[in-house]
DNA sequence: GTTTTTGTACTGACCAGTCAGTTCAGAAGA
DNA sequence: TCTTCTGAACTGACTGGTCAGTACAAAAAC
C-alpha cells in the first residue's frame, strides 16, 4: 500500500528511509540545483534503490516540496522560540530581533545546504512548487514582521518603518551575510558574525552621533 | 569561421544576435534555472535558429558564463558611478552607501531577471562556472568594501565594523528586499523602497535615542 | 566573395518514472 | 522455541521521451 504524502504516521523503518533521502537530496540539490540532480544520484547517496524513492515519494518534485516544508518548519520554530524566550525574559523587541538574528545564524550554521537551496529557489517563477514556496516563505518572514509590529505598537521602534520591507531586508541581511560567511570565510566564529550584524541592526555603524 | 569566446570585437550584426540571445536566456534561466532551460527554447525566444546559438557560443554553459560577466559588469559600473558621483559632489561616505543602495535598486528594477538568476546561482558549489562567479561576485562586493574602508579611515564609520561582513550584509539587505519588492509588492515605488532601506542603514529604526 | 544565419534532420547520452519480483520484520500458530 | 505466513518495504533492469550538440546545404546579409 502506498502513502507518499505528508504522512506523519509511518513505520519507524520508513521514516528512517525518508530521513536518509532528505539528507541526500538536500546536499545534492544545494550543490547542483533541482534539475541537475538526478533521482539516481539521490538514491545512491542515500544508499537505497531508485524504486525506494518512488515508494516513499510520488515524484522527484514532491520529495523536494516536502523537503522544503520540513526545513522551513525547523527554521520558523527556531525563530519563534528565540522571540518568545526573549519576551519571557523581559527583553525589548530589539533584543528579540537580535536573538532572532542569532537563531538564524545558528540554523544556517547547522543546515547550510538547506539554506543555500532555499535561497536559490525562492525567487524563481513558473515552477511547480511555487505555491509551496510562497506559503513557506511567508511563515518565516511573518515571525519577523510580528516582532517589528509589536515594537512599533509600543513605540520602541519608529512608527515610520515599513514593516514588510524591513522584515525582508533583515532576513536578507542575515541570509546573505551568513552564506558569505560559510562560503568565503568559514573560519570565523558565529559570535563574530553575530556581533557584526548586531551592530548593523542597532545603527552602531557610524562613528559619532 | 568560429569565434565563440569572450570576443569584444565582432561585427555589429553578430553583436546584435548575441544581445538577443542574452536577453532570451536571462529571462528563461531566471524563471526555470539553467538545467531546466533548453537551447531550443532560448533560440526560439530570441527568434534565431538553433545553429546560430552554436555559431555564436561554444556551448550552453559558455553562453551562460558570458551572460554572467556581462550583467555583473553593468552592476559594478553602476555602483562605482554612484560612489564616485557622491564623492565628487562632496557627500559623506554614508551618503555614498546610500547612493549605492539606490543604484542597486535601480539596477534590480531594470534587470530583475538577471538579479534573480545571479542570486540563485551564486552560492552553488560544484558547478562549471563556479570560478567565474567568484570573480564576478568579488568585483561587486569590492566596491562596497572600498567605500566602507574609506569611511573607517576617515573615522566617519566606527572602526569596529567588520568590513567584508558588513559589505556582504548590506548587499544582502538590498538584494533580498528588492527581490521581495519585485515579487510580492511590485506596485510600490522605488523611492519608497529606498527610503525604507535608507532608514535601516542609518539606524533610524529605533524610536528614541 | 566572405561572414553569418537558416532549417531540418540526426545521434547518442541521459534520466524520470514503472513494475514484476525479492526481502524483511513481526504476528499467528504449533 | 521454531515455523509459517503476510503485508509493507525495497530492488534494479527497463522504457519512452528529452535534449545538447552536430552536420550541412542553401540563403541572406554585408
Amino acid at each position: 500500500m502506498e502513502r507518499s504524502s505528508t504522512t506523519p504516521g509511518g513505520s519507524a523503518r520508513r521514516e528512517a528511509t525518508r530521513q536518509k533521502l532528505y539528507e541526500a537530496a538536500v546536499t545534492l540539490i544545494a550543490e547542483q540545483g533541482f534539475s541537475a540532480t538526478t533521482v539516481d544520484e539521490i538514491a545512491e547517496r542515500a544508499g537505497v534503490a531508485k524504486g525506494t524513492v518512488y515508494y516513499n515519494f510520488a515524484s522527484k518534485s514532491v520529495l523536494f516540496e516536502e523537503l522544503l516544508r520540513h526545513g522551513v518548519g525547523l527554521l520558523t520554530a527556531s525563530l519563534r522560540d528565540a522571540a518568545e524566550k526573549t519576551a519571557r525574559e523581559g527583553g525589548s523587541r530589539v533584543d528579540a530581533l537580535d536573538a532572532m538574528i542569532r537563531a538564524g545564524l545558528v540554523f544556517i550554521d547547522r543546515y547550510p545546504a538547506f539554506t543555500q537551496l532555499y535561497v536559490a529557489e525562492l525567487w524563481r517563477t513558473n515552477r511547480a512548487w511555487q505555491s509551496t514556496l510562497m506559503v513557506v516563505r511567508q511563515q518565516a518572514v511573518a515571525v519577523v514582521e510580528g516582532v517589528l509590529r509589536e515594537g512599533v505598537a509600543n513605540s520602541e521602534l519608529s512608527e515610520e518603518i515599513d514593516v514588510p520591507l524591513t522584515a525582508a531586508a533583515l532576513v536578507g541581511m542575515v541570509l546573505v551575510a551568513a552564506l558569505d560567511w560559510k562560503s568565503f570565510q568559514p573560519e570565523r566564529s558565529l559570535d563574530d558574525v553575530h556581533a557584526a550584524l548586531s551592530r548593523l541592526l542597532q545603527g552602531r555603524v557610524s562613528g559619532h552621533r
